[in-house]
RNA sequence: GGACGAUUAGCUCAGUUGGCAGAGCACCGGCCUCACAUGCCGGGGGUCGCUGGUUCAAGUCCAGCAUCGUCCACCA
């Protein structure tokens, strides 16, 4: 092991082990393997994306959990693919494009998809390559895609089958359109922008109102007024003249709950064509549309002199032209947020037209009851909220989508008897007439096939044992970006389709974002690699930082010093790691059975197995965060610290063979089982590590298939866990005394401990030699010792401890520190003896608390006595 | 306009059932002690955002306020 270098090298382990798991075939999953059925499906990175901190994020929480219950026996896969990402994919390429001169009308339907399917197998394979760079334990030979024949087969079955239901319509209304990249959009897939803009008031005859959008004047058939207001319930019902840009038109003034008579004059135009609220007031009072403004985003025929005008261009004009024909009141600047695609950031036209839609009530009220009864838990619980409200709301669902890349929708027209057939297989003549078909040329929304995500991708629609034994899986880990997007959808299909949700968990996690806390974006520049982080720092490194920071509903502040830390702990590992090694030679667990563990080999079994405890407890709850802590924890400041330094003392005696070989098998089994237990969090360096240990023959051949460790309660030992703990107290005590009292560590103390009542002496005198050693100080243990003058005094748990001070240094910096413990002492005998003398707190507390707190208060005066004393005789 | 979250050490954040306020980094002092200076030992540092309330006891529960953030929303 002397050769072994004494910095550790991520370079050297992370590929290696890497191609040798998925040599052996670790990943690979098999539905009837033995165990309890664990798995996870994870969230379709875009089939063409690169690797960013939210996918580190993300899978490093899913490997983490996968590798755990791998190791605690259950049967599991991690399910793993890509998504096409329609709206996103089909941009990136149209860029492309875009930068050749060229349009996809250009090219055609079939060779622009022939162009994408292209780009898809150029760059496919990238997020793939960087996923088991992070150590991504997917079955990777289970790959899908979401345009994969099998994938599509099952989108078409659920078309087929919600149309058959009645739960997939086609019809007429006002929906999101985007302008540039001429499709419609959910709601979901609209942001709200705050702009500025300008609230106009025009004038309508004897009315006035205001509105932000003037051009859609033009589409106006009525105005509306509330129903209760007295201002213009004249009006109401009547038809005016009223002069406009193009002459005199006529209007109708109707009544309406949506108008809000305190917003403004109280009067609304209604442009049913061109805003939503206004569509729904037409169709109650059944106003004619007008449509106005075209899907490219320039007035129509419609609009008469403004024709073929760009929208906002109108809008200037439009204003300008009443202004000079005297009809406009005023103009205010208003400030309000606006529609805008989420792809592009272009402003959205409500538009009137024939879309496909789901209709999602029915849906919905399965999937709300499904996280009320608890079949599904939302973790952390809050989020729930936010599903509920969202679902309880839910609107109709705009699925079908005016782009190319994507699953098309799988209806027919036929142009001789107008009628749509849809159909599982393609047509290609109509069923009733034998006429010819078109299909319809629009594509699903992509977030369709998603939702059918974690069936699809076990076989559905064919009933497979992959189903059968992973379905409904266990967990869903994704950000709560996408809980309508694709949580909710999942949740609405996998009820409706398979009869049962699709999962038991969903954990949601938060955002990562830079150091400074803002979210990470291109455009700001301030994107942070992960594989850049991971050539710098190492791959364990980084997935324990992210481990380490993802307390649950707090975004992640992603900081170098964080990572720089962790890499550091992977280095204490690893140091800790080649002292156990080079001191195994003639290591022999049979001659260690012929002697008993000292207090510090069961002190260091009892830590490891509360633990293990703690691990297990925190990853069970999803508190990846603690799990972390508590083996970073342990491993450094228990088992490097301490057990370590005291191991080293038997280690390198090698006078006591039985001593030594119980100490190398405390250090074998603890670090073996520490190893185990960091495994799923730093599954490179635990691997590399575990190898070199020496273990049986007929055991598991690599750390990611072997057990993870668990708790036994006779590992507890309460006994060993005090006597270590006044052992530490009092080491400390002393290098304290030390430290403050600016002795050198070359000068050997002598020191004596005076073991306190109630305490174990015997054993303060067989760890005297250890507490010697640690401290760097002759000790002596007698229960009747008298302070010696010119010694220091401490109070140690279980102990007072003098340390002779004449010769190593000037007694005025002893004084000090004397003077300031006594007053720190005097405080607490304050507080406690006020809270103690309130007759309240001793008749109401709890008994225990009340005599932990006397305890307390004795004990504070009994070190301010030692204390005060020792102050005047060092005088 | 609603909903949710945050506010704890210089910084970034943990703190579960109310019972002695924690970590990492930074800082100060001392150490190159034969695993590790990516290290070791010791230390300083807090009115837990503000105001009330409940309680023997509040960082923790309740109400209100302030500041910041996020999501949702058809007030044109």
């Amino acid at each position: 092991m002397t050769e072994i270098s004494d910095r550790y090298d991520p370079t050297r382990v992370e590929p290696q082990w890497y191609a040798e798991w998925e040599r052996r075939g670790y990943f690979r999953s098999d539905p009837s393997a033995p165990g309890k059925p664990y798995c996870i499906v994870c969230p379709p990175p875009n089939v063409t994306g690169f690797l960013h901190m939210g996918h580190a994020f993300n899978f490093t929480i899913q490997d983490i959990l996968i590798r755990y219950k791998r190791m605690d026996g259950h049967n599991t896969l991690w399910q793993f693919g890509t998504d096409h990402a329609g709206i996103a994919t089909q941009y990136v390429v149209e860029r492309q494009l875009a930068e050749e001169g060229k349009t996809r009308e250009d090219l055609g339907r079939e060779a622009f998809l022939a162009r994408v399917w292209k780009w898809k197998e150029e760059s496919g394979g990238t997020i793939v390559k960087q996923l088991k760079r992070l150590g991504a334990s997917c079955d990777w030979e289970r790959e899908r895609f979401t345009m994969d024949a099998g994938l599509s087969a099952a989108v078409r079955e659920v078309f087929v089958r919600l149309w058959e239901e009645q739960l997939i319509y086609r019809g007429d209304y006002i929906v999101n359109w985007c302008p540039r990249c001429q499709t419609v959009l959910s709601d979901l897939e609209v942001e709200r922008e705050e702009r500025d803009g300008e609230f106009v008031y025009i004038k309508y005859g004897p009315l006035t109102l205001g509105t932000v959008r003037p051009e859609t004047k033009l589409g106006d058939t009525a105005v509306a007024v509330h129903p209760k207001d007295r201002r213009y319930r004249t009006y109401v019902g009547k038809t005016l003249e009223i002069p406009s840009v193009e002459g005199s038109i006529a209007i109708r003034v109707v009544a309406d709950e949506a108008v809000d008579p305190k917003f403004g004059t109280g009067v609304i135009k209604v442009t049913p064509g061109h805003d939503p609220t206004d569509f729904e007031i037409g169709k109650r009072h059944d106003l004619p549309i007008r449509t106005v403004i075209g899907f490219d985003g320039k007035m129509t025929a419609a609009a008469g002199k403004y024709a073929g005008m760009d929208r906002f261009e109108c809008r200037k004009r439009i204003v300008e032209d009443m202004q000079a024909l005297g009809l406009i009141d005023r103009i205010e600047p208003y400030r309000h947020a606006v529609g805008v695609c989420y792809r592009c950031k272009t402003v959205v036209e409500p538009l009137v037209s024939k879309q496909w839609y789901v209709r999602t009530k029915p849906l919905a009220e399965p999937a709300i009851k499904a996280v009320r009864s608890g079949k599904i838990k939302i973790i952390p619980r809050g989020w729930a909220k936010t599903y509920y409200h969202w679902m309880e709301n839910i609107r109709d669902w705009t699925i079908s989508r005016q782009l190319w890349w994507g699953h098309r929708i799988p209806a027919w027209h036929c142009d001789r008897d107008g009628e749509v057939y849809v159909s599982r297989t393609d047509l290609t003549a109509c069923p009733s007439c034998g006429g010819g078909l078109r299909q319809d040329p629009d594509v699903l929304d992509t977030w369709f096939s998603s939702g059918l995500w974690p069936f699809s991708t076990l076989g559905w629609p064919d009933s497979t044992p992959e189903l059968k034994t992973f379905y409904p899986t266990s967990c869903l880990v994704t950000g709560f970006d996408i809980i309508f997007f694709w949580v909710a959808r999942m949740a609405m299909f996998g009820l409706k389709l398979m009869g049962d949700a699709p999962f038991h968990h969903v954990y949601i996690h938060a955002l990562v974002r830079d150091a400074e806390g803002r979210k990470m974006s291109k455009s700001k520049g301030n994107v942070v690699d992960p594989l850049h982080i991971m050539d710098q720092y190492g791959t364990d490194a980084f997935r324990f930082t992210l481990a380490a920071m993802a307390a649950q509903g707090r975004d992640v502040r992603l900081s170098e010093e964080r990572i720089e830390g962790n890499r550091n702990f992977a280095n204490k590992l690893w140091n800790a790691a080649r002292l156990v090694l080079s001191n195994l030679e003639g290591y022999d667990p049979r001659l260690a059975r012929k002697g008993a563990p000292t207090v510090a080999d069961r002190w260091i079994r009892s830590r490891a197995a509360a633990a293990v405890r703690e691990v297990r407890r925190a990853l069970d709850t999803y508190r990846l965060n603690d799990a972390a802590s508590a083996v970073y924890q342990f491993l450094w400041h228990e088992l490097c610290d301490w057990y370590l330094e005291i191991a080293k003392r038997s280690l390198y005696q090698k006078d006591d063979p039985v001593a030594r070989a119980v100490t190398q098998q405390t250090l074998v089994e603890t670090l073996d089982t520490t190893l185990r237990l960091l495994h799923p969090f730093m599954p490179f360096i635990s691997e590399d590590i575990w190898q070199r240990l020496p273990r049986p023959a007929d055991g598991p051949a690599s750390i990611m298939i072997a057990s993870f460790p668990r708790p036994s309660r006779k590992a507890h030992d309460a006994e060993a866990e005090a006597r270590m703990d006044a052992i530490i107290a009092i080491v400390s005590a002393i290098r304290a005394i030390r430290s403050e009292s600016r002795i050198s560590p070359a000068v050997e103390l002598a020191a004596i401990v005076r073991p306190r009542a109630g305490m174990d002496a015997a054993s303060l005198v067989e760890a005297a030699p250890l507490m010697g050693a640690l401290a760097r100080a002759a000790i002596t243990v007698d229960p009747a010792a008298v302070r010696p003058p010119q010694s220091a005094l401490a109070v140690a748990q279980g102990a007072e401890v003098y340390v002779r001070l004449e010769g190593v240094v000037d007694l005025a910096a002893e004084r000090q520190r004397l003077a300031k413990e006594i007053e720190r002492a005097a405080k607490e005998i304050v507080f406690l003896g006020g809270k103690l003398g309130r007759p309240d707190f001793v008749e109401r507390a709890p008994a225990e608390i009340v005599a932990r707190e006397r305890e307390r208060l004795a004990e504070q005066q009994a070190i301010r006595e030692k204390l005060t004393a020792s102050l005047a005789a060092l005088s």
